[in-house]
DNA sequence: ATGAGTGCAAACCGTTTGCAATCGG
DNA sequence: CCGATTGCAAACGGTTTGCACTCAT
């Protein structure tokens, strides 16, 4: 977790940005977050670490996490979901369709796919742009409790 | 592509919903576009087909079309591209970086990647979201004249 | 010390809503 | 004919911009 912060807190050194403390009150939020979060989202929950925070400086700050790559929009079929930190390098993310806590997923065994489409279509494939979508763990558990008539709703499924 | 038409005049008639002209441009100028048009790119070229076609129509149609599943939302890391007509079934676009023209690809053979993702994360998967980006074929012939130092553009090249 | 970074307020722009007039089945 | 559909204008909400002040380096 801290490293995951330094990683990031590199990124801004290493650009010649300023670690100040509102953007280290959002990266704090949004590596605090199990969801993807509104920038509305990020000013409410970063005030808790920096009260002052304000809302435009969450859309700078997240415009530049955006150029550094450590923060990325999530899209799915049903809207922007917000902006969650993102590994280096190419991940993709897992969402869950009731909580929308999401996990990353690093490898990516697209190729044989892409090299597909490629044929298929004569594009030159350059990128691509995938989110999952699915239910959690913990979101699971709760669909099978309530299956079951177990009035009990199990405190850790959620 | 009359017979695109007609499927989706169809699916209007099917759920009880009138064909209107307006509806009809909108259809029409989604039918005619290379790429995803957003909502004032729709207004604007389906005026050409009716006159007094509104922005809230076509907003008001776009969502009706969506639930119809006729229309797709097309978004890529770069921000939502606008609406594009969508064949039944699951679909995915291909989208040229450079000129945005987009064509559907119709099999999606991402089964045992899921699969992977599933056991990895222990989400149940139920949908995802992809959409590749790539040089469609003109553009990357276009590409390969300049490179080439060949003045003498193609003018099929786009 | 000094320029990057910030917060506020106002401008901006795409989207949605209320409503009276109109059109299509 | 009658209700679904439309266009207009106004409301709305999220995002961006201008500017004077502050903070990190």
């Amino acid at each position: 977790m801290a490293d995951r912060y330094e990683a990031i807190a590199e990124q801004f050194r290493v650009h010649g940005y300023k670690l100040t403390q509102p953007r280290r009150a959002i990266v704090q939020t949004l590596l605090g977050a199990a969801k993807p979060l509104s920038p509305a989202e990020i000013q409410q929950r970063g005030q808790k670490l920096y009260h002052e925070l304000g809302l435009v400086t969450v859309y700078r700050t997240l415009e530049l996490m955006e150029l550094l790559g450590t923060v990325r929009a999530v899209h799915l079929a049903d809207g922007c979901h917000g902006f969650a930190i993102a590994s280096p390098g190419h991940t993709h993310h897992v969402v869950c369709e009731r909580c929308h806590c999401v996990v990353e997923i690093a490898g990516c065994d697209l190729g044989d796919f892409l090299d597909t489409v490629a044929e298929r279509t004569g594009y030159a494939i350059t990128g691509h742009w995938l989110e999952v979508s699915g239910l959690c763990a913990a979101c699971q558990a709760q669909d099978a409790a309530e299956h079951t008539h177990d009035d009990s709703i199990d405190a850790t499924a959620r």
